[in-house]
DNA sequence: CAAACAATTTAAAGCGTTTGCAATTTCACA
DNA sequence: TGTGAAATTGCAAACGCTTTAAATTGTTTG
């Protein structure tokens, strides 16, 4: 290949004996241009290299072609487990509709609304992914004030304005743990979950207290201790606290796999067996729980999947931007491995 | 905030009662323009939330702002443990220098290599990170001859030009795995590799090989299996050709942390004792290798600084193109856990 | 055969910045 | 007060594309 590469459509257009214009047009595909210089101009188009440049085109269309990602922030030594998954789900559903996935990352110590303010006020992005939702979560507030393009993956308890929202159903989910586990006999259950106000603890709480309730049973009992998230430390001793309770529970659910991982490594190391001695329940279906002895069972959130369908419902908004709010609460798979069993004392 | 935010320049220069030039030189801090003009325009770029189009300043600037990650290519159920990680040390080291990460993602079934060429020639980005080098990697080929500013994350064994490259040093990690367990009297090694002609394959096969033949006693052996990456059954069966053999080697050595868990996942289902009867190691210290029991010993491949270290690389070949090709080697940490200990037979 | 119409192509005006060069203002000094 | 040099600011031309409105060509019809 030669370096007669055309850079511009100036030079694309006079190579072929055409206006600028009727390049533009012929390579956006409409359909005033005759057929016949349509295929010729993308002809040329592909034998000269001719790419259109991004910068020249979002100028004028005010479109950037981009997608950003506003990356959630975690501590020195922790990646969040579904970044991964999530990203490639993004970029795979994006891909498709011509899209690019962008990460915004916020700055040790800086805020994370003023970079969501700057990727918008720039017009670096068409639209944004926001993960990770906190009860009082400005930036959703933000977004739906300034009517930009957004789904979140996750969702707000009490919406000051509707907003387009994917979650999974940690709700749904943590009631089947309950009625998994009750149905096995388990009467004492241990909840470790966190301290912070995200709104996926809340709903996956509520899932368990609730199925509690409905349950109507008064034998069930349940014990709860949080620790601040991140903080491996404060992990291991709120499970601690609950494995060296005197009426230790029969049955421990962890907010997410991490901890639930926790909970089997520490119940082991207090020489407790599991599951004839402790039931384990968590949620994500990272990796290490499938590793973690004796297999841990847990739900699986479908990050991937999930980040597919966001990035689709991301695109129909930015087309189009008459769209009804729409949600979707995407069920969890219940991954049923080795981690759970009957109550101690009961037969099998 | 109400709306009287300033959506351009020449808005923000009749509030200033300037001109044009003056407020984008003086927002760019040029030394032309006065001191305290400077310091009121900025004063009033933050009063009003004017951020400058990013469009128009690339367009003419050349300069996107962008640097691009060309994503690894996947199973439809697989994604690369290090995504994550590298990912986010990406982002860090960008964040500081005001530059953002775009993700380019090759749709299933297209070239990878094309995808690229598209981002090089709309001008989407500044520069690129591409990881997993392959022995003929027609990427690198590609890029040095358009003289894009690029960092890989791999190295090339004959490279046509020169290029800017880090790499784990795989070598080094591998030769140390062996002196470890020859050091524990194990004379006969087995080695799970993959089929695929990947260039950090052939430097951790290189460095066992060398460290073997660097001993210079003839008592040691080495098994080796392999299997086309990506294909878990045919992993599986490699492993167990390996693990069923008469004179069954006393360690084997993954050459990644996959491969190395299933390795003792399939020893564990063997009846085999992990590490009385059989020492395992691995290579890049995932989370779930901490988890799989006895605790998988491995090396620590850094990626998540390495990353950062490839961000400051690129973003020195991005600000001066003379730059001499640069490379950094990174020594992986040998961590240690529990699946190695001294060969069968041997006194501890 | 001219007029009317449709089909096709083009000229030109931006989009919001940066920047080379020119114009203006300021200021020290004679 | 006048002068030139230094300091400061502004004009206007890109950057490469999309798009509105207008011009050109070709085709049909009265």
């Amino acid at each position: 290949m030669g370096d007669n590469r055309a850079k511009t459509l100036r030079e694309q257009a006079e190579r072929l004996d055409l206006s600028i214009t009727t390049v533009s047009r012929a390579l956006a595909g409409h359909e005033q241009i005759a057929l016949k210089t349509r295929q010729r101009v993308s002809l040329a188009a592909r034998e000269f290299g001719y790419v259109p440049n991004r910068a020249a085109r979002q100028l004028v269309s005010g479109r950037s072609g981009f997608v950003g990602l506003l990356m959630p922030i975690r501590g020195p030594n922790f990646v969040d487990s579904y970044l991964g998954e999530f990203i490639t789900g993004l970029g795979e559903g994006l891909v498709s509709h011509g899209l690019d996935l962008f990460l915004a990352t916020v700055q040790q110590g800086q805020n994370e609304l003023e970079v969501l303010r700057h990727v918008v006020e720039s017009g670096r992005a068409d639209g944004m992914v926001v993960p990770r939702i906190a009860e009082q979560d400005p930036r959703l507030a933000y977004l739906s004030m300034q009517r930009f393009p957004a789904v979140s993956h996750g969702r707000l308890r009490e919406p000051a304005a509707p907003y387009h929202w994917l979650d999974s159903d940690g709700e749904a989910a943590f009631g089947e743990a309950f009625d998994l586990l009750y149905a096995q006999g388990h009467r004492h259950f241990g909840l470790v979950t966190i301290t912070d106000r995200m709104t996926f603890r809340h709903y996956r709480e509520a899932g368990l207290k609730g199925a509690i309730a409905g349950k109507g049973d008064p034998s069930v009992r349940l014990s709860v201790e949080a620790f601040p998230r991140f903080d491996r430390l404060e992990s291991m001793a709120a499970i601690n606290r609950l494995l060296h309770r005197n009426d230790r529970p029969t049955a421990i659910i962890g907010l997410f796999d991490e901890i639930a991982i926790t909970v089997l490594e520490q119940a082991a190391k207090a020489g407790l067996d599991v599951p004839k001695d402790l039931s384990v329940i968590g949620f994500d279906n990272i990796a290490a729980g499938a590793h973690a002895p004796p297999g841990l069972t847990t739900f699986d959130a479908k990050i991937r999947a999930s980040a597919q369908e966001i990035a689709h419902m991301l695109v129909g908004v930015i087309q189009n931007q008459t769209l009804e709010p729409s949600s979707h609460l995407v069920r969890p798979d219940l991954i049923l491995r080795a981690s759970h069993g009957p109550a101690p004392g009961m037969a099998k």
